[in-house]
DNA sequence: TGACAATTCAAACACGTGTTTTATACTCGT
DNA sequence: ACGAGTATAAAACACGTGTTTGAATTGTCA
């Protein structure tokens, strides 16, 4: 299918392997997605990759670049007023705005799900573009943190605490094959809002008994 | 290097084959393993995987059995004893263990290793031998939160409740090339035990925070 | 020792996958 | 309407990987 007209088609082959880019990748990963699968649901022929990206490394690139920008949109309605509000309300809209763009079935989730595959198999190429995209993140976290734990704390503790919150979000999307198997209504019929409540509930009193505690290390 | 003498070295290939395709399995998960990679390392020739265990798949079931019984041996020395002591210190126990199992470096670790792998990407013909191995520990695991909950308390929220805990041990492990970029000193030089006391200790405070709501679902 | 089975080996095969090639159809400015 | 540039298409290519093949080597036993 062809670009018929002159102008709102335009470009709409690369659209569309974007957007197949997008699925595919976050659904198998780098390796094991295959151009072909790409192309077949973009409709458009395995050349096309070449002509437009100029391979497939290139694509997944521009794919993760696309989804994170598109992300960053609907980045702003959680993050930026929160300095005002407690820290155990804001721990619990971190876990709800993480979670919900792990679990979601849309497309707008694919940008975390990206994330979530460099996570467990990063391709390398994507250091910088995994710093800038999760480090805005964990900063957000580490005010959290920090406030719950106090100024004082010490930076590894910090950091591990952060961890124990980021690895509760994490395991309910790349651990879902197990899921299926142990715990199939975990994942089949997700109550992310459920979900997010115990993980903010259960790491806000985690941290909260690290705060007394002068941590050894 | 052929069997030389007739007896210790009789299945010295196949034996050289099992270890080294742990030791690949393990690292590159079964997908990226590849046959030669494995038969370099031990020495043998690409068609004595064919030959003894029947193709690449059937030496990866192989090799999990193999060091899932290996690991059994070592599995008794934290189980068993259990009943008598607090659920506080069980739970340490149980995080301890897991964790020494995914983090240490040696060879004994890496049932734990392929077991993680299996939870980010099942090979789909191991369901049986993933439940016979992970069943055990999530059982163990549900006898330490449900004393904590409580008796009364909800499925799901157990469940939950598990994950959570499962959840800050693998992610150490298979999060570990993100955790290179951000945090390098937590992989590099990695404090088994005072990650494990971290996790215990928040783990603890947010199962029992857990225990006085009355959860809706 | 000599025959037979077990084991190892190098080479080739079959197949999937990313990429390249070459040709064809389309768009747009003149 | 025509031609240069752009975009798409089908086929072929290059390479890695699991598997197979058939010969060579080794070990066992009568």
């Amino acid at each position: 299918m062809r670009a018929t007209s002159s102008d709102y088609e335009r470009d709409a082959t690369r659209k569309r392997l974007l957007l197949a880019a997008g699925e595919v990748f976050a659904e198998h990963g780098f390796q094991h997605a295959t151009v072909r699968d790409i192309c077949h649901r973009a409709q458009a022929n395995v050349a096309a990759i070449q002509y437009h990206f100029g391979g497939k490394t290139a694509l997944y690139h521009a794919a993760f670049r696309y989804w994170f920008d598109e992300s960053q949109a609907l980045f702003a309605d959680t993050a930026p007023s929160d300095r005002a509000r407690p820290a155990k309300t804001r721990l619990a809209a971190f876990v709800m705005f993480f979670l919900k763009r792990l679990l979601s079935p849309g497309k707008p989730a694919w940008h975390a799900k990206l994330m979530a595959r460099e996570m467990v198999e990063p391709t390398g190429v994507l250091e910088v573009m995994v710093n800038a995209a999760m480090k805005p993140m964990l900063m957000q976290l580490e005010a959290i943190v920090r406030e719950i734990l106090g100024p004082q704390t010490p930076r590894v503790k910090v950091e591990r605490a952060m961890l124990s919150v980021v690895a509760q979000c994490v395991f309910y999307h790349h651990s879902r094959p197990v899921l299926q198997l142990l715990y199939p209504q975990h994942v089949n019929e997700p109550d992310i809002q459920a979900i997010a409540e115990h993980i903010a509930a259960f790491s806000y009193a985690g941290l909260h008994a690290l705060r007394t505690k002068r941590g050894r290390a």
